[in-house]
RNA sequence: GCGGCCGUGGUCUAGUGGUAUGACGUAAGCUUCCCAAGCUUAUUGUCCGGGUCCGAUUCCCGGCGGCCGCACCA
């Protein structure tokens, strides 16, 4: 068995992972997490909500999942998302249409069926397998398709990521953080993909958490206020340019000008010491920039954070996005609502501008009822329109002509506090199951013992191990057994979760403790009926000392950060 | 989605047209037991559906799942 399988079956045997829905023969791209896997899910999550909500101070918001088909019209996700396929009728080999005819050198210039299939057809587009004829498009779309309501429904799809809650918001989450940038906003959630063929058990689910950061930045100043405790931390940086992993500081990466502003760079950091915190490797982790064609329809820069698996080699586990304006620009275009933010100056300006201000009598009898958003046109129109004759404006999609006769044009005087802007996002996004399965790999470890047997330890950072301590009485004997489950409810009430076990061999309880990542045993042994004092048993060091039983809690909370 | 290989207790595995082997694990007990010791006892299985057959875990078909390759992975 490879190391990936061994995970596997290791993580099923011991209450990680399950896989979804088995009794009635499974689904492939889904996983449930047993009451271990559960454990340690949840205190990677706290650490990454240690970091983000505590540590930086951003806001945690939770959003349905369900969401109507507008938001992801709008998000670009229903067209993104939406991949023509077309299917050789000889081999059966399947491709993407798009890919096919941009290969050739064509532009599409719409997606949809009838221009793929007919492009296709004119461009005499072959098989490139087997040289035959292809059976026409058919559109693959990534999300789960769900109706809203009965009867009278709506179309509504399962969000692909948690970041449209995060935008939709936008407007309350500015007042609530008193319309000062910088400030963040993270959501911690199930997202959904219907994946064409899941494979490769955590790495690519259909339904899987996500925990993703928006920080809203006024484009013209994407420093960050406490950059200068982050540029010295060091990380491995694969740029675009190079495509050579070098090692450096965030700081030489920023004045080097191979990460673009100090807000990703500070991310990169962030990203870096929080995985180091929860026991990923980090000679087993990178930052690798995209390719500029690689980058998602919504971003101007990305950083991936990807992590050196067994078997599966480099693997995204995080991506730092700059997402510029993208995500509010579109909302607030498809919703027709303000979402930009207020740059103030430092001192009100005055300022002149010329002021048009519509005649209504006239309006209403040309426009009728048009006239209300020609009126609101008219009003905001800028000076340099003003034509000899008139303006031009464009109303619901048509051009019409407003002669000077309608309106009065004039300098007026205002007074301007700031200006308003749509603010850029910058979005880290982690894929916890994904963090989750790196946080094994990198702890799993097999060693040979003296006879020759494999022997699993899960070196698990101590913060995020289900078990913190193991309780053993070395016999059921002389009341050994009382004094350890004792010792198990003190250490629980101090907030330390303990698991105690009297079944088999000490030996046995060890490596079952040492197979779950537990990273300290205790053992109750005849001494400790003489001088109340207990083993301790560390896991990477095997060595023993001996504590005082009062002593183990105050002791444990202490290793723990507690 | 397509093609290839595969599917036997919780895990690994033997074997078979006549209800299945072993190991590990797990549980109870014995053993002053500190790194999967030993002994006794218990425990659970042929992925699902259909077909052929007196009889299918075995042969055939379909589904589901896994692995590999192609495609996909914003």
């Amino acid at each position: 068995m490879d190391k990936y399988a061994e995970i596997l079956a290791m993580a099923k045997r011991r209450g990680f992972l399950y896989p979804s829905f088995e009794i009635y023969g499974g689904v492939a791209g889904f996983y449930d997490y047993g009451p271990m896997g559960a454990a340690l899910k949840r205190k990677i999550e706290d650490q990454w909500r240690k970091f983000y909500v505590l540590g930086e101070g951003f806001g945690e918001i939770m959003c349905p999942a369900v969401t109507p088909e507008e938001v992801f019209i709008a998000s670009g996700h229903v067209k993104e998302f939406t991949d023509f396929v077309v299917e050789c009728k000889k081999c059966q080999t399947a491709f993407r249409a798009d890919h096919l005819i941009e290969e050739t050198g064509l532009k599409i210039h719409q997606h949809n069926k009838e221009t793929m299939d007919k492009m296709i057809a004119e461009a005499k587009i072959k098989c490139p397998q087997c040289g035959g004829e292809f059976a026409e498009a058919h559109p693959v779309n990534l999300m789960f398709n769900t109706k809203i309501g009965v009867g009278k429904n709506k179309n509504a799809y399962l969000r692909p990521e948690t970041a449209q809650g995060m935008f939709l918001n936008f407007s309350s989450l500015y007042r609530h953080f008193r319309e000062r940038l910088p400030f963040g906003a993270v959501q911690l959630g199930r997202g959904y993909r219907n994946e064409i063929s899941p494979r490769q058990g955590l790495i690519r689910q259909r339904e899987f958490w996500m925990a993703e950061a928006e920080i809203f930045f006024d484009p013209e100043n994407k420093k960050h206020p406490r950059f200068a405790q982050m540029k010295d931390v060091k990380a491995t940086l694969v740029p675009n340019t190079t495509r050579e992993p070098v090692e450096m500081t965030l700081g030489d990466a920023l004045s080097k000008g191979i990460v673009k502003n100090e807000a990703l760079a500070y991310y990169i950091a962030l990203t870096s010491k929080l995985f180091t915190t929860i026991g990923i490797d980090p000679a087993r982790l990178r930052f690798r920039q995209h390719e500029h064609d690689e980058m998602a329809h919504y971003a101007n820069d990305c950083w991936d954070a990807e992590a050196f698996l067994d078997k599966l080699g480099w693997v995204e586990i995080t991506g730092i996005a700059d997402r510029s304006a993208y995500d509010l620009s579109s909302h607030m275009k498809a919703s027709g609502v303000d979402l930009s933010a207020m740059r103030k100056y430092d001192a009100p300006r005055t300022v002149e501008r010329i002021a048009v201000k519509p005649k209504m009598k006239e309006l209403g009898q040309k426009f009728k009822k048009d006239a209300g958003d020609v009126k609101k046109a008219l009003e905001s129109v800028d000076a340099c329109a003003i034509g000899p004759e008139g303006i031009e404006l464009e109303i619901n999609g048509n051009k019409i002509f407003v002669e000077k006769e309608l309106y009065e044009a004039a300098k007026v005087q205002e007074t301007v506090y700031g200006e308003r802007f749509i603010p850029h996002v910058i979005e880290p996004s982690y894929g916890i199951d994904r963090i989750f399965y790196t946080v094994m790999d990198h702890a799993f470890s097999r060693t040979k013992n003296e006879e020759g047997e494999e022997y699993t330890t899960l070196r698990l950072a101590p913060v995020v191990a289900p078990i913190k301590v193991g309780i053993f009485p070395l016999m059921c004997k002389d009341g050994l057994d009382k004094i350890a489950e004792e010792i198990e409810a003190k250490l629980r009430t101090a907030g330390i979760e303990c698991q105690y076990d009297d079944s088999g061999s000490i030996g046995r309880r060890y490596a079952r403790m040492d197979e779950i990542g537990t990273p300290w045993c205790i053992t109750v042994d005849f001494d400790t009926l003489k001088d109340n004092t207990v083993t301790v048993r560390d896991r990477d060091t095997k060595e023993q000392k001996r504590v005082k039983i009062e002593a183990l809690a105050p002791m444990f909370r202490e290793k723990l950060g507690l």
